[in-house]
DNA sequence: ATATATTAAGACCTTTTTATCTTTTATACT
DNA sequence: AGTATAAAAGATAAAAAGGTCTTAATATAT
């Protein structure tokens, strides 16, 4: 039940592509790790990856970069987990039981499971692009940079 | 908002301790390892930690083991998880970002502060005792071995 | 064609987490 | 006192996660 760290660099950087990219704006790594904060190097294997999953486009050479096409804009963010961590990391019980499932619960199995049922929901039923468009409309934040002192980042 | 092995291991072996243990039936780390489906080395060092933190009891020698006294009852789950985790690690935000609070919130935070509010709720106010009760009085599962094939374990 | 910008691929390094092993210390029983 | 038993302490090892670096490939623009 929970995102190993790659799968967070990967979700928040494919909805920023969503907000900003398009076929005809790329961006390269660099911009994306400054904008997020997150590590290029790392961030550019996970993208490797993406690409590969066919979650998200790049194209090399001079005003190459990363983008979404229409296509990959009608992917989940469950894809996005599933591409990087598996699905089964997700589903895990939250005590560590073998098997999470309502037949043989642990003891906060039945508190967790509507919040996974929740979540998972909307992971798997928006799209990208209705993900990013309720984040910018509700502004949601996708930096992992320190918002708390509101000096120059 | 994740725990980690340690801590899980911790809380299902304390709630095995609080069914199973009494100042006069002290528990030996293999006992509890066996029942729990843990690496007792681990769980030993575990174990010593909880001690320190005054969690749970324990004595060397013939007959030793751990235990819970009255005292130890009265902690709370939250109690070792702090102890192993620390609670920062508890409260870090869904996606990863630096601060979760709904000033500057991510895009599922709102999804996931009222599951937390539940869950830390439940980990804060029930005592380990009234956990355990609970637990036995409703059936769940206290172990990581495997249920699902339900031969000779 | 050539230079340049950018991703792709793969090897490598570091840190954290998980797990084990060995030795010491305390307790209880005879 | 002597012996057996169990935890405490500390050193070490193995695995997983996170992160970096170097070189190759490819697309673009001039
Ligand atoms: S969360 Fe533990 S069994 Fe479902
Ligand atoms: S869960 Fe992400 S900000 Fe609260």
């Amino acid at each position: 039940m929970m995102l190993s760290r790659a799968s967070k660099y990967a979700i928040l950087s494919t909805l920023f592509l969503a907000e900003h990219s398009s076929e005809t704006r790329k961006i390269s790594v660099k911009e994306i790790a400054n904008s997020i904060d997150v590590p290029s190097p790392f961030l550019a294997k996970l993208f490797q990856q993406l690409v590969r999953g066919k979650i998200i486009s790049s194209t090399k050479g001079p005003n190459g970069g990363f983008y979404l096409t229409k296509r990959n804009r009608k992917k989940a963010v469950i894809d996005i987990i599933e591409n990087i961590d598996g699905l089964e990391k997700i589903n895990e019980c939250f005590l560590g039981l073998n098997e999470c499932d309502g037949s043989n619960p642990c003891p906060v199995h039945f508190i967790v499971e509507p919040f996974k049922n929740n979540i998972m929901g909307k992971f798997r039923d928006k799209t990208i692009t209705e993900f990013a468009e309720e984040i910018s409309s509700n502004g949601r934040v996708l930096t992992l940079k320190d918002l708390t002192t509101p000096k120059k980042q």
